[in-house]
DNA sequence: GGTGCCATGTAACGCGTTACATGATTAT
DNA sequence: ATAATCATGTAACGCGTTACATGGCACC
């Protein structure tokens, strides 16, 4: 959702080819390694916001090989639309409860180091963060401070987060896994009733 | 990635159809506002992990019309690999982010509303997970509470980044967007040199 | 007789990744 | 020479959503 409506805000700014999209995109996010989109899904949503009509490509005399992209006036539109929007974080898709509670039903015992793992993983990717943090210039580069600040208040609430759970581990795994009401087709779960 | 898994460890309790699979997921995460999964997703995703050899789908003379998947060793060996991984959260892909230094770019005056307008969002996130929280019983549902400590815990994080953002927001703005470097073909941009 | 739950799908699309492929130019 | 960068794609696949479609059974 958010890469499409990237690169019409660039096209908004100027006339931009594929390439140069990419670029001005790992830009805008602070390095690849922050975001790294792959140049054929630069291509393709290309391809796909030409056929909405949300961009045009413009003829090439001037620049033969490249393909210049020029945001339409339903790209504006479609633009300031989605600028007016919020921004709804997704509700809580966990990949690590799910696995931590899956782990929990199969070994029990394996969950306080599947913990630990994560809580190695966590640190490292905070160090990560805070060490590239602190090799950005407030003057010229705030904005990819502030995102880096994001990151590192997210992954210092996961430790904490991590530390919870570990307290009350024992707890947790004590609890039965709570079996969804169905009331299936077929057999009526019948105790045998003798001949009727 | 963690819906598949999901399914085999679901079905590594027992055999399942893909109904009561649904169902099944949709109680481990406490409930379909939180990570609602689609019938559709589920039938294809079964499909997929039976023609990849994951799981099996057992003879139904005893159910007719539901389809009983069993998980196979190959199912086995991929979810103790899967538990086995360590969770990476996936690096700074942040919508708000970018809608923000897009706005800058082209309505600056109007991003002061774009924060006031996300932290009416997110508080209201934040009050719906309180709220949520408190009417779970930690009795027995102390897993789901802990999902919502850590949903409710990066509500608030996003809200202190909001306050950051916003008092910097002038020097923020003042910054160029810096262009990306890049030597491009065609003319390089060559100041007219007289005629050689 | 209708509403709602049980139960299973297909089709089409958007997003994103990996792998594969091509060819020109520039810098070393 | 050759490696890096510039520049553009295609194909296949997995994940996820929306919309569409079917049909049986249970309860009121």
């Amino acid at each position: 959702m958010s890469v499409r409506h990237s690169l019409l805000g660039l096209l908004d700014q100027r006339a931009r080819y594929g390439y140069e999209l990419r670029a001005a995109f790992i830009t805008l996010v602070g390095g690849s390694e922050n975001w790294d989109i792959k140049p054929s899904q630069i291509y393709t949503t290309l391809t796909r916001m030409q056929e909405t009509g949300l961009v045009a490509l413009m003829d090439g005399a001037a620049a033969p090989e490249k393909r210049m992209y020029a945001i339409t006036p339903r790209g504006k539109e479609e633009l300031q639309r989605w600028l007016g929007e919020t921004v709804w974080n997704a509700p809580q898709q966990d990949a690590f409860y799910l696995k931590l509670m899956l782990l929990i039903m199969r070994q029990p015992d394996n969950a306080a180091s599947l913990i630990q793992n994560q809580r190695k993983t966590l640190y490292q990717q905070l160090h990560t963060a805070t060490a590239q943090r602190e090799n950005l210039d407030p003057q010229c580069e705030l904005a990819h401070i502030l995102l880096l600040d994001k990151a590192i208040m997210h992954f210092e609430a996961d430790l904490r987060w991590l530390d919870m759970i570990e307290a009350r581990l024992d707890e947790v795994t004590r609890q039965p896994y709570p079996e969804p009401e169905l009331r299936p087709r077929g057999r009526p779960p019948q105790r045998p009733h003798l001949r009727s």
